[in-house]
DNA sequence: TTGGCGATTTTC
DNA sequence: AAAATCGCCAAA
């Protein structure tokens, strides 16, 4: 297992989004390693993608999405569910990945992982995380030791619709035929090759 | 100080 | 289909 550095995630957003799909997301609680393979993601391209928090401008809220890549935007959301993002691209970018489903790796059998509340809740995440820094080691991503070929699959983001042309932008990755998704696409799962 | 509103999940 | 539930932010 190879801990990813800050040049990983000090990329453009939707090259670190692709490239997360099929790492390890590791979270030492209480001495219990939990980890987690990510299988969905989706990219928030910053201020002028009006999908993307940070297109409110940089807010209490918002700030560590302006800071350095590498770091965790955690937030609450309809009250009640937290949704853990990785900052990405360079300083003042406002640019993030947000991680939407794992498979279950370590220490989270039967628990559900799909969804990016249901993915907090499972890997013990909440606000107490805000701006922690993934290239610590007790909450970081790392590539795994023989990673599986994989073909990512592209779709619009889920619950962007008022956000008007970037509503349909294929923003959404995941891994294609991955059961560990946090909804499967009505019709049509176009796989679009990596690049 | 107030009111509307979610990058969701669960339940009816 | 609709509730649950609360921090954030713009407006007053």
């Amino acid at each position: 297992m190879h801990k990813l550095t800050r040049d990983f995630y000090n990329r453009n957003t939707e090259t670190v989004a692709r490239s997360l799909l099929g790492k390890l997301l590791i979270h030492c609680v209480d001495g219990i390693e939990r980890i987690g393979k990510i299988t969905e993601v989706e990219a928030y391209l910053g201020p002028t993608d009006l999908a993307a928090h940070s297109s409110k401008g940089n807010t209490p809220r918002t700030r560590v999405m302006f800071g350095p890549p590498g770091y965790a935007y955690v937030y609450l959301i309809y009250g009640m569910h937290h949704c853990l993002n990785v900052v990405t691209d360079t300083i003042g970018s406002g640019t993030g990945v947000l991680l939407r489903a794992l498979k279950p790796i370590a220490n989270l059998d039967g628990v559900n992982t799909r969804g990016p509340g249901r993915l907090c809740k499972a890997m013990g995440i909440d606000r107490s995380m805000y701006g922690h820094d993934l290239c610590s080691d007790d909450f970081y991503i790392a590539a795994a030791d023989a990673p599986e070929d994989i073909t990512i699959a592209a779709s619009p983001r889920i619950g962007v619709d008022y956000a008007g042309a970037w509503a349909t932008k294929p923003l959404r990755f995941y891994i294609y035929g991955s059961h560990y998704v946090s909804r499967l696409p009505a019709r049509k799962q176009h796989a679009v090759p990596d690049h």
